[in-house]
RNA sequence: GCGGGGGUCGCCUAGCCUGGUAGGGCGUGGGAUUGCUAAUCCCAUGUUCGAAAGAACUCGUGGGUUCGAAUCCCACUCCCCGCGCCA
């Protein structure tokens, strides 16, 4: 959520929205801000008046007066409160509706653009394996090779599921010892997370707006499915104040991830790239403010450090202001190289969410008991969302005898094993 | 799932039965005083609005009763103990 000091200066707002290139009743919020703050001035009268009176009943009762003209004024102020209450309630719930779907700010090196074409090359790192023959998709690969099932778990659990098998079953659990590993060697915190967390918990870290497109509801429960373990790690550190002197925190999180694909119809329809269930290595960072930018850049050089390690080759984007998700105020994607589709596709996304997260789920920091408490940055990034992952190792590490040769950096974790074969 | 006990201003704790401005201790910050690694005393120490004066809010969360709720009632939640179920 974003401060509501900032809507008594609008220009920022406007400015960021244009920015984004969306759509948004400003107008409206402000209005409702302006009724908002006037009726909490009335309301704050009266509840004087109220205490007030309370105390002289109090004192009058004391000394044995019944106070009966004291209490039948009490009656009408307390009539006259629970009106404008109602009418408090009624506005805030609109209010705080519409402030939970203002995006965050962005940060002022993010480039103006509209679409995933205005993104912005950085680098790009690895390099690509030559394949003197015709490579195939990873949905060939993997179905000549027996490492999937998408008929059968279409029929038990519809479609954009798969029963993972054989081979592909012990190098999903290799790319996690893997990226444990990477992380804990640098001293990150590893975590794994509730799979379902609580509504206050989510609204904090994802945008409302976003809910009913990519979260799954338990029934009858006040429970989500994470769609990652970042709005467990997010929430984690909810309304607690945290020591200065232990900033940077950085956790590593494994966990599986759910997601409705609600607004991806026709997208990527077949394969494991494009799933409701997949498995990730999650990085998530609480930096103090001044630092955010710092550790963002430090984040980002780890993750490309690893597909280095992995022999991937990938590219690094900044996204312009119009693909940026709401929450970020500046993201970097790592687009893998996929020779079977002879394309760059997105494999990380790597965000900066400044203060937006922190502010709605209350994480604050302070140096010393008795300062003034600030919010938090919270970062998060990819590792390796190991189903997509999976898919560039086997387009790019396919062999011109139909197989798949194991990364170097996975062999001690597949029990040397360094191909896979029917 | 059942029964019992609990959640109070950073930490500890009083207040709850019997409704009337949330008190004390520790820690922390500031000040005073004293000739000694320190002691003693005073003030401050949650959030919001406000330039300030001031005001409102805050006793796990949300409702209710009441002129008035930390206190009484209801629901939810978390922690502890016992029972039940269970990989």
């Amino acid at each position: 959520m974003l401060d509501v000091n900032l809507l008594k200066n609008p220009s920022l707002l406007k400015g960021m929205l244009v920015r984004r290139n969306l759509q948004f009743p400003l107008e409206e919020l402000l209005q409702l801000d302006s009724r908002r703050r006037d009726l909490n001035i009335k309301v704050d009268e009266i509840r004087h008046r109220k205490n007030v009176l309370a105390n002289l009943i109090s004192t009058k009762r004391k000394v044995d007066s019944d106070a009966l003209e004291e209490i039948k004024l009490m009656n009408e102020i307390s009539n006259n409160l629970s009106n404008l209450q109602a009418e408090k309630y009624e506005l805030d719930v609109k209010f705080k509706r519409l402030m939970m779907m203002l995006p965050n700010l962005l940060l002022v090196s993010v480039p103006s653009g509209n679409t995933e074409s205005d993104n912005v090359f950085v680098r790009s790192s690895g390099t690509t394996r030559t394949l003197n023959f015709q490579p195939k998709d990873h949905i060939d690969l993997s179905t000549s090779l027996d490492l999937v099932d998408f008929e059968r778990a279409a029929k038990i659990a519809g479609s954009r599921f798969y029963f993972l098998k054989n081979d592909l079953v012990l190098l999903n659990q290799a790319l996690i010892r893997m990226a444990l590993d990477f992380l804990s060697d640098k001293s990150y915190i590893l975590l794994q997370p509730p799979y379902m967390i609580r509504k206050e918990a989510m609204e904090g870290a994802v945008m409302l707006g976003d809910f009913e497109q990519v979260i799954y509801k338990i029934e009858e429960e006040d429970l989500f499915m994470i769609g990652t373990s970042e709005h467990a790690m997010a929430s984690m550190h909810m309304n607690e104040i945290l020591e200065g002197s232990k900033l940077p925190i950085k956790y590593g999180a494994i966990s599986p991830c759910f997601r409705k694909e609600a607004g991806a119809h026709g997208k990527d329809m077949k394969g494991i790239f494009r799933v409701h269930q997949f498995e990730k290595v999650e990085q998530f960072v609480y930096s103090r403010p001044e630092e955010s930018e710092k550790q963002h850049d430090i984040m980002l050089a780890v993750t490309e450090d690893f597909y280095e390690h992995l022999g991937i080759p990938t590219r690094t984007m900044l996204l312009c202001s119009g693909d940026l998700g709401k929450t970020s105020a500046k993201t970097f994607d790592l687009e893998a190289w996929m020779p079977g589709q002879n394309a760059y596709r997105e494999i990380v996304s790597c965000s900066n969410c400044i203060d937006y997260q922190a502010r709605g789920l209350h994480i604050r920091f302070r140096d010393k008991p008795n300062e003034e408490t600030r919010l938090v940055h919270t970062l998060n990034s990819t590792l390796v969302a190991t189903e997509r992952c999976m898919v560039a190792i086997l387009e790019n590490y396919q062999t011109n005898r139909g197989t798949v040769e194991v990364p170097g950096a996975l062999w001690k974790y597949m029990n040397d094993r360094k191909e896979i074969e029917l």
